[in-house]
DNA sequence: ATCTCAGTTTAGATTTAGTCTAAGCGCCGA
DNA sequence: TCGGCGCTTAGACTAAATCTAAACTGAGAT
C-alpha cells in the first residue's frame, strides 16, 4: 500500500519550505483516489471540478515536482504520458486492444534471471511490460 | 540479427504496390546503422544531410509507416519517443544518469516466472527494462 | 493594522512534436 | 505524348507542455 498519501507529501513539503495549497491537495488528492493511470490533461479536468480556475501551469507544476521527488511515476503507453500513483516497486500489465494499463504486483513476476549482461553496467532496478488482453477484450471476441 | 534491412524492406514495399524512393531509402539506411535510439528529429536532421529538402511529413509518414509494418518499434525514454531498428525481440537496459537507452538481447534475461496473474488477463510478450548506471557513467564518478 | 517578501497561481503567449492539406513532381504504362 | 497515381514538399494546423509577467496569499516584521 506504498501509494501516494497526502500526509506524506505534507510533512515532506514543510520540510523543505513548500506550500501546501489547495490547489496542490486537490491534485494529490485525485492521484491518491485515482486506480488507472492519468493523463495530465484528466488531472486537470478533474482537479477542475473542485477548482474552476486551476490553471494548467499549476498541474503541471505539481506533477513535475512530485515526479523530481518520485512520488509518481511517467509511464508513456496508448500514444500518450501518463501518470502512475503507485510508488511502490511494480509492473504493468497493457492491453494490446484497448490500451488499459493494469498494475501488476511486484511479487507477482518472479526473479529475473540476468545472465551475461557486461558487469560494467550496473542494474539498481528493472520493470516488467506484459502485454496481452485484458478481461474485457477478451469477452467481447 | 533481425536488424532493420533495406533489402528486406524493398522487396517487402515492391509486393504492396509501394515505391522505394530515395528518401525512404535514406531514411531506412539510417535507421539500419544506428546504434542508438534515434529521435523522429534526430532522423529527419541525417536524412537532411543527404537529401536537404526533406519533408517533416516524409520522416513521419515512413517511420509510422515502418512502425505499422512491425519493422520499427517506439519507445519512450528520456523524456521523448524514440525509434528502435531492432525488431528481434528484446530488452533495454536505461541509463538513470545520462538516458542512453542500450539494447539488451533476448537471451541475457532467463524466464520470467508469472505467478498467480488472473487467468482472464493473457498474456502474449513481455518487455524488461533494466535501470542502473551505463558503464561510462561509472566511470565518470 | 499595515508593510513586505517569497512563493504560488493565473491567463495567455510561446515552444515543440506531430498531423493534415493542397499543390506540384516524377515515374510508369497506355 | 498523355494521364494518373503515389510521393514529396511547404506550410497551416493541432495538441501537449513550458514559459512569463502580473496578481494573489499568507507569515513575519514594524
Amino acid at each position: 500500500m506504498a501509494r501516494l498519501q497526502r500526509q506524506i507529501v505534507e510533512t515532506m513539503t514543510q520540510s523543505r519550505g513548500l506550500k501546501m495549497t489547495p490547489q496542490r491537495r486537490a491534485i494529490i488528492d485525485y492521484l491518491q483516489s485515482a486506480h488507472d493511470h492519468p493523463t495530465a490533461d484528466e488531472v486537470l479536468q478533474m482537479v477542475n471540478r473542485k477548482f474552476p480556475m486551476t490553471s494548467r501551469a499549476t498541474v503541471y507544476n505539481t506533477l513535475n515536482w512530485l515526479k523530481q521527488e518520485g512520488m509518481v511515476k511517467e509511464v508513456f503507453e496508448a500514444g500518450c504520458v501518463r501518470y502512475d500513483p503507485n510508488t511502490e516497486h511494480h509492473h504493468h500489465f497493457v492491453c494490446r486492444k484497448c490500451g488499459k494499463v493494469e498494475d501488476v504486483e511486484r511479487n507477482v513476476i518472479g526473479k529475473v534471471k540476468i545472465c551475461s549482461l557486461p558487469e560494467s553496467q550496473k542494474v539498481e532496478v528493472f520493470e516488467v511490460t506484459l502485454r496481452g488482453l485484458c478481461a474485457n477484450c477478451q469477452k467481447k471476441r
